[in-house]
DNA sequence: CGTGCTTTTGAAAATCATCAAGTATAGTGG
DNA sequence: CCACTATACTTGATGATTTTCAAAAGCACG
């Protein structure tokens, strides 16, 4: 009934996809000039993702490179058992799929409506031939990627559940600040669920809930509705999320 | 056998510097044809790393890459507090200082006597506009790091503590199978100090040094001495670390 | 043959997970 | 529009894995 299948009648192939995208500013696609992005075009194919919606799947052949252009992702990796380690949440700008290897090494699902644009990956590799600066704006994306992931690691495997999630509120609103949808100071979205946050972060959900409770009554944070969070002491939160306290 | 060990310690500047490293087939630099190599050569500064050096330190500005050439680092990253988290081994291949920011993300220091190659930064970067073959080579390297970032949040947020040391030990013995110098199957030697293994996997030294006892105790590996351990139970380790238990 | 460091082992303590249940919220259908 | 159901979130009590604190054993080095 609430069937989302339906194949959009939108999505004009090539005519304006790359031209008028909202998330090229933030995209590596910047990295194409205005005069070349009908080549571009001519390979995205835009497709848009129901929430819930899982649009790869870790272990599947990897034959297409993707781009969020609206909306937000969750990037996982799954145990045989079900456990699962939420590897980031991407963004519009978020280019996905870098990989040598043949086969996908996470699984990708949107945690709301989004819209993502598909490349293929031999059809892209050769675009890339034509386009070093495009290369080069990968390297960039990938080593920025290297870098957080770094941090994510001491976050994991060193910070306490607090620290955890003061971190992910600092995180939160660095990138609110620069995604397209400007935001009151300290005002933050969680469009992802509790459970999505608590393997992003290594806890249990309850874990998370009793830490933001705890931050809210100590005025370190405010919480009008599950889903948008008020950073009221950022000193004190950042504090924590450094290790100090 | 001693062909192989012919290798001069204090790499004369330039002279054969790059034609003769033995660890340029497994790094970035086999992007660089024969004939060119004498361009990266005169860019290579080679430096001898005694063990327990730190030659990166986070937060340094951000002049130089490395890549190296013999020997073993770790690189870590640490909180005000003291609290450390590895974020991974660097053998002989490897390169460093991959980052678009100015500044260092992470500290490295050798782990036993090393041999680096150091470039400068904005030098390497003009040298790439010639081989983009190399540029190429450096997406490669940090997607596949990218790939294996994942993997180490995965084990770090979701995995107890003997999932995780079987999985270290599973992924050294992997290490050393592509390595230069060949081990006999299912010996793998750890240069790294108990501590540097507990603060890559998030524990501490005693629940690492515990959790081998275990293993060993159960058959499942054997430890000649500390920094020798023999894989005895290959298939229980690998269930081990996928979860299954 | 000490001396200092690393590794190992033991006991107690703590953080976080698990189990359980209540509350709020949203989406659905009457 | 409202009630109903399913889901998400929150809160509480208990428990377990891992940490912390403490100390012995093993090794390298001078």
């Amino acid at each position: 009934m609430t069937s989302m299948r339906a194949r959009p009648s939108f999505a004009p192939r090539g005519a304006e996809s790359c031209t008028s995208c909202g998330a090229r500013r933030a995209s590596v696609c910047i990295a194409i000039e205005e005069k070349d992005l009908e080549r571009l075009a001519a390979l995205a194919v835009p497709l848009p993702v129901p929430a819930g919606r899982t649009f790869i799947t870790e272990g599947d052949p990897a034959e297409h490179f993707f781009n969020v252009t609206h909306g937000t992702a969750k990037l996982f990796k799954l145990l045989p058992d079900g456990r699962r380690q939420v590897t980031g949440f991407a963004s519009a700008g978020t280019f996905l799929g870098l990989a040598v290897s043949s086969s996908y090494a996470f699984s990708a699902e949107a945690v709301e409506p989004a819209q993502v644009c598909r490349f293929s990956r031999t059809r892209l590799r050769h675009l890339l031939d034509d386009f070093p600066a495009m290369e080069r704006r990968l390297l960039d994306v990938a080593s920025n990627e290297l870098v957080a992931a770094q941090e994510q690691m001491l976050l994991l495997g060193r910070k306490t559940a607090r620290e955890r999630v003061a971190s992910f509120l600092l995180a939160r609103e660095a990138c609110a600040a620069v995604g397209p949808v400007p935001s009151a100071r300290g005002h933050i979205s969680l469009p992802m669920a509790r459970t999505d946050i608590a393997d992003y972060l290594g806890l249990t959900v309850e874990t998370v809930s009793r830490t933001m409770t705890r931050l809210r009554i100590e005025r370190l944070i405010d919480m009008p509705s599950p889903t948008e969070i008020i950073l009221r002491n950022h000193d004190a939160l950042t504090a924590l999320a450094a290790g100090l306290s």
